[in-house]
DNA sequence: GAGTGGTCTAGACCACTTT
DNA sequence: AAGTGGTCTAGACCACTCC
């Protein structure tokens, strides 16, 4: 045979078509999907292939399933989003759920670091700054910065939503599915110390942020200050 | 039918075979195991019932399958287990690999935390603290506790490998899994001081840490200062 | 009862490794 | 050539959901 390794694997085909028509907005968030045997169908592989495929689709967070029911697209809310990517955890290992205390969004010129990391260079940003408090008291800082391709009008949206991933999603058909974060320990500082009425010399996580979406593609920066007095940054390995 | 409900999933039945026989020795560390068609066999389930349950092994890194040779029980190595378990990454992301510093080991009673969390109970730990340093300057003092029963003679085995968790497989086939880290910031404060000889306002990591084993028994409990200088705990979510 | 995903089987063929 | 895991198929039956 001359050239059959273009083939690949036959799921992947499926896994990809299913990806692509996500973002394309086809299949929009909550969406129901076509069963394995009519995905399957459509594509040309059996049903035992397509189902290969939406497995690995659940096991990413992009779709879920249910027996008797159907595959749907998941849907980001702010429950799962905070479940998921905002790891603080109070003393019991509850989830921390904080509140808004102060927001500004500001358009301005990307630096050299993030041109280098943000998908597509962007020569602008939108800078999202937000302070949030939890059961009366400060609780952290976040500095999120986004290309301003991929969410035009950002900054007429204000005030924006509690949790910033359901709104990329909802707004921008822009899943955020996978993030890595980087942490170091840190003092408060002087600048901070006014915003949050404490000593300057205050021990915080300081915590900085990549994200991706369905396309692996970095689509936010995030440098987020923590004050963990009471809370903690839970992470499981395995 | 009277009661159908006892069958369970067959994968299931021979997923818990395949990990009742590496804990109880039967399948070493780096050994290999049978084909899925003579796994199959052996318990009564087809072929693509036994792979269903080794694809699963693989996913919990109990076992690692390589095509054309076999499936072969994961075998703790200081890399690997670096990799998985010590998360501190340098600036461009590549690993930390710390050196080991100081070691004692001591035996004592357990505290009520101790006795609440660890598996079974026990009345009395081993207690192993380690100091760490990496590019010549200190790293990281680490605090682990296990329950004696589980490990016997432990104390008599210094000084111990570097990696903990390659003797836990080796010489007492406990297998740790997974783990689970809660951090916090603090301040080195004035013992470590001493110890690290920096000043005791120098902003640290505070890590816990839980360790799970191939049974899901909670077999050490870990208490890790972290001085991020140039370092960062990498987290990945997804 | 119809439609969905979940489990299980039996078999084919491919790709890789070792002998 | 023989043995392994990797992919794919076709079909059966079960469990759950909704009508």
């Amino acid at each position: 045979m001359t050239e059959k390794r273009e083939a690949q694997k036959l799921y992947r085909k499926v896994f990809d078509t299913v990806i692509e028509r996500i973002v394309s907005g086809e299949y929009g968030p909550g969406s129901m999907l076509p069963s394995e045997f009519d995905l399957g169908g459509e594509l040309g592989v059996s049903q035992g292939t397509a189902r290969k495929a939406l497995m690995e689709l659940e096991r990413k967070k992009v779709i879920e399933r249910r027996q008797g029911k159907g595959s749907f697209v998941t849907q980001r809310t702010p429950e799962s989003s905070l479940f998921h990517f905002f790891r603080l955890r109070d003393s019991e290992g509850q989830q921390v759920v904080p509140e808004l205390s102060g927001e500004t969004v500001r358009r301005r010129k990307s630096n050299a670091n993030e041109r280098r990391q943000l998908f597509g260079s962007p020569a602008h940003v939108f800078e999202i700054e937000r302070t949030r408090t939890w059961r009366g008291k400060p609780l952290c800082q976040e500095v999120s910065v986004v290309p301003t391709e991929l969410f035009p009008g950002l900054a007429d949206r204000a005030p924006l939503p509690n949790t910033l991933y359901v709104l990329f999603q909802q707004a921008y058909a822009c899943a955020v599915i996978a993030a890595e974060d980087d942490l170091q320990a840190g003092l408060l500082g002087e600048k901070l110390s006014g915003v949050f009425d404490l000593p300057p010399e205050t021990p915080v996580l300081v915590g900085t942020r990549r994200s991706y979406d369905l396309l692996e593609r970095v689509v936010e920066l995030r440098h987020s200050i923590y004050l963990t007095g009471d809370a903690r940054y839970a992470v499981r390995m395995d």
